[in-house]
DNA sequence: ACCAAAAATGCAACATAGTTGCAATTATTT
DNA sequence: AAATAATTGCAACTATGTTGCATTTTTGGT
């Protein structure tokens, strides 16, 4: 019988080599909170804001709120994760290659934020007449509706 | 001979009248503070976020950073206005049926947030692969590079 | 494994955005 | 013009995000 604790500290403890390795690429220094973090991004389904992060966090690892944020801070700039800002509230999720930039969705009743299928750069630059002098360097979407569940839940 | 000063007190007569019409129309009490806050937006060539709106507001009407808030809070529940949130930032534009619903351009340099020509709404929900449960109500999308200026400016 | 240097974290303090309850003021209605 | 209804100002509060500096952890060399 295979056990579901058994399973679960062995995926746990791919993670953490992962988190080890992508920061060995990255050359930053490997600290247990910047493990922790990577580890909850890893793990999570769908982009997370830092009240989020912070309540996986504190659970397992004691980690000061300022230093979160410095973390994702360094993150975003080595480009291992990407934030994404709708309606006002930034989310984190892991930048990977096979995880491309692409459009969000947020539901306006439970607030839940979802991925969509990526649209490339070149699809979605070729729709906005920027025959003007801007140079394009993110295009951000973000659209909002009721999800599924919020929609039959009625 | 034209003069400057008559060209602009006269404008903005039209402009106070104009908010009194819109004021009319949704049916909301006329208040100083609100015909302040819908002229500036009116005399604005781009969205306006909050810091913005309040510098203009200071050096005429005497007014309360709540009653800021409550006032954009109320247009934007009638329509008169719509909010673009660009990079964690709310800004604030007119919503008439001349201007509807657009992308915006933030430029990362000087954050100067510009309104791009508009995608229809089917459009753009053409783009999105949501065969998926999702009711789409709102698309926003944002782009960020170098404007114009920026750009030469180096 | 140990030590020094470098880097990261924790803490306190601060800044800005946004919200709420309630009393004072202003707009609307009669 | 007075009564009523609505709006505003104020104080207090929450949440997000930032900075300087002391303490702790990580790293790299021995
Ligand atoms: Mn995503
Ligand atoms: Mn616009
Ligand atoms: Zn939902
Ligand atoms: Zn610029």
């Amino acid at each position: 019988m295979l056990h579901f604790w058994y399973v679960h500290s062995m995926l746990d403890h791919i993670r953490d080599k992962n988190a080890l390795i992508t920061m060995q690429k990255a050359g930053i220094s490997k600290t247990q909170q910047r493990i922790a973090v990577l580890n909850i991004l890893s793990k999570a389904a769908t982009p997370l804001n830092i009240s989020s992060i912070r309540q996986s966090l504190q659970s397992k690892t004691r980690i000061n709120r300022v230093t979160i944020y410095r973390i994702l801070s360094l993150f975003k700039m080595r480009g291992i994760i990407r934030d994404i800002t709708s309606s006002g509230i930034s989310y984190y999720e892991l930048a990977t290659r096979e995880n491309p930039v692409h459009p969000h969705f947020n539901c306006l009743n439970c607030g839940k934020l979802s991925c969509l299928e990526p649209l490339t750069f070149s699809q979605a630059k070729h729709l906005f007449n920027t025959d003007e002098n801007f140079s394009i360097e993110h295009i951000e979407i973000n659209i909002s509706g009721l999800c599924s569940y919020c929609r039959n839940a009625t």
